[in-house]
This record gives C-alpha cells, sequence and structure tokens, in this order.
DNA sequence: ACAACTGTACCGGCTGGACGGTAAAAATCG
DNA sequence: CGATTTTTACCGTCCAGCCGGTACAGTTGT
C-alpha cells in the first residue's frame, strides 16, 4: 500500500525500463534518452534519481547480484537430499538452470539469461563489474568446501556457468529434455557417488 | 618473400592493431581512429579496407574463429588416444585450456580469452556474431556425435566454455594447478570410462 | 617512347548526429 | 511555504562515415 508511489516506485521503474531497453534492443542501444523514454520520465527525471549512466547500471549490477543470491538461497531451502554433500553446488546448478521469467524471483520481470547478456557485454568497459567479481568469488569458495573433490565442483560451477552464457549468447544451448538430461548429469556429479 | 609488401599485409596489419586497442583498453574505447592510429595508418586508409566499422569487427570474428578451428585441429591431430571415442571433445577441452600466447597458432598474437572478451562485449550488438552461431552449431553437433553420451558430452563442452568465459570475464577462473586438475576431470569424463 | 587515362592505396579534415551531463524553471506534495 | 520531484532547454564532446585530394603503378593509344 505505501509501495504504490513511494519513492522507490520511480526508480524501480528505471531500473525496470533500462532492463527493457537492453533486452528489446542492444547493450549499445541503453542510452539515457532511451531508458527515460522507456520509462516514460524525462531525461532530467532519470539523471536526478541516477545521477550518471554508471551509478544507473551499478543499480542494474546489484539488483542482479541480489535476485540471483535470493535465487540460490530459495534452491538451497528446498533441496530434495539436504542431507548430502554437495547441497550448496546443486542450489547453483538448479540456480543456473531455471529461467525465472515473472515469477516470485523476477523483481525486475526479467530472465536471468538476459540479464548476463547485458552484464557481460558492460563488463569489459569500466570497473563496473567489480562487485560481481567479489561475488563470484565467494560463490567459488563455497563450491570448493561443499563436500566435493574441488577439481569435480569446479567442473560443476564452469558447467553451470557455460550454460548460462551459452543461453544469453545463443552458443547452441541445449533446451527441453537435452537440457533436462544435462542438468541432472550435474546433479549426479554434484553427489559423493557422482565420482 | 612475395608477402613483404603484399596488400593483405595492411589488412592484417589493421585487425593486429585493433586487437590491441581492444587488449589495451576497453571494447569501447575500439574506435576507427584509435586503430588506424595503432596501425600507423589514417583513417581514410583503415576506410579504404574496411569500409565500415561493422566490417572491421566482422574481419575480427572472421579470424577468430579460423584461430580457434585451426588450435582444435591441430589437439585433434596430437591427442594422445585417438583410438577412444571422444577424440573431438578432447580436443575441444583442450583448445579451451590452453592459452596460445604468440605461439603456432596465435596468428594475431593474442591469447584467446582476450578474444572471447572482446566477442562477447560486441554481441550483444548487432547480428555481427550470426558466423559464430553457426560456428558453434557445427561444434554442438560434432560433441554430441563423438562416441560419448549426449548429455555428458553437453556438460564437458559447457564446462569448457565456462573456463574460457571464467577466464575472459575473470570470474572466479581456476589456476595454476586447480586448472589442470579440472582438465584432467573432464578430460576423464570425455571417454567412455568416465562414465 | 611518351602522353593520356584508369585503378589502387592511402591521407586527413570535416560534419552531422548521438549521447552524457548541466542548470534553471516548473510542478507536485507535505 | 519549502522541500522534493520532474521538466525543458541547452552545452560540449566524441565519433562514424564522407569526401576532396595525393601518389603511384599499370595500361592503352598513337
Amino acid at each position: 500500500m505505501k509501495d504504490e508511489k513511494s519513492p522507490i516506485s520511480t526508480r524501480e521503474n528505471l531500473l525496470r525500463a533500462a532492463i527493457r531497453v537492453v533486452q528489446q534492443g542492444s547493450v549499445s542501444s541503453l542510452t539515457l534518452d532511451a531508458v527515460a523514454r522507456e520509462a516514460g520520465v524525462s531525461k532530467g527525471g532519470l539523471l536526478y534519481h541516477f545521477p550518471s549512466k554508471d551509478a544507473l547500471i551499478k543499480g542494474l549490477v546489484a539488483q542482479f547480484i541480489a535476485e540471483w543470491n535470493r535465487a540460490m538461497d530459495w534452491e538451497f531451502e528446498r533441496d530434495p537430499t539436504p542431507e548430502l554433500p554437495g547441497r550448496w553446488l546443486r542450489a547453483y546448478i538448479r540456480s543456473c538452470f531455471a529461467n525465472y521469467d515473472a515469477e516470485e524471483y523476477a523483481t525486475l520481470g526479467l530472465t536471468q539469461g538476459d540479464v548476463a547478456g547485458f552484464l557481460v557485454a558492460i563488463s569489459s568497459d569500466t570497473g563496473l563489474l567489480a562487485d560481481v567479481y567479489k561475488e563470484y568469488e565467494i560463490w567459488d569458495e563455497k563450491c570448493l568446501n561443499d563436500g566435493i573433490d574441488p577439481a569435480v565442483a569446479t567442473v560443476i560451477r564452469l558447467a553451470a556457468d557455460g550454460l548460462y552464457f551459452s543461453e544469453a549468447f545463443h552458443l547452441a544451448p541445449p533446451t527441453g529434455e537435452a537440457k533436462r538430461k544435462v542438468m541432472e548429469s550435474l546433479l549426479a556429479l554434484a553427489k559423493p557417488s557422482g565420482q
């Protein structure tokens, strides 16, 4: 009731609009004018909430990290075999393989793959992804201390990421039944019996 | 003896210069002026060989594909266990894990990871990566028809790609001994006994 | 043999548009 | 009213692509 017109509303609206712009175009089409137009505000209005383009991108990155962590926590909680080692890896796998479109997690109403496409494209530019790097190191450490052989754990993480990127960049990603079997193969690896 | 001043020389020089610009800066620093300056030619000279920026990027993409295919062929030929199924997958793995810096393959004198960073950043822009998409489908088909269980083969491909991206985007890539063990785990998977 | 012509390779200044950012006025709200 | 939020108008920069040249190597005509 109080988020209807709260000061956050416009801000979030702008973030959603920014994502939409990237989705319906390319990364290079992410301009202040385009985002403002998409959000239905003026450019000045956009710059009031995000004083610079970098600030806008940082907002997107922060939202992305938060969303992904939420998704992984959720998967972690509902793991069917919580007693087995590799629980966190399994949550990681499921998070990468799931496409949360407009569901409970999709705070921004987007597919994770789309966000990745955006983020990575930005990455090469400036140090805007520094937060993502840090987050990744945390995830990596969790992977390595999950009761699974570290090498196998890294294989799993890389494969899950690989799927993510293959979807984001259309690099022959598996779909349908094949995708399901790939995920199951990975989940099998993420259990002590898996190697 | 006749390639000293051949008309190809300038063209290749420009491509090398373009890569250098991206490496020593960011993707966004890839401007026509910068490439021309780096190559020691004028902007007009650059535009003579590549009539547009897109054409220049397409040239880079083509070079990249050719180089990677050459690397994979080379690994394929020197596979230590050519009699076992999964030979092509093993070549794929080794290509992704190797860093050919200024060796036989490095026609452009760059690390594969660098190229990936560049390519992907460009990718979201236009249909400039259409050729890469097609190439990937070919690779995918080779992966699936390599005598290994398709799901496992896809896991391997995704993991190899994942390593590639993790290096390109600094997403906690394994290094040193850990990296070697990861590769060995993958190579083990790429053999009948591996699953 | 040499002049006129043609095509190739390259130069460098220019421009028009896009884009990030600013600032002050205007509207809205408490 | 005063603070917050939003708009309108504008500036400066950067950059892709264009265009009028230059130099020079062949080629052709006579």
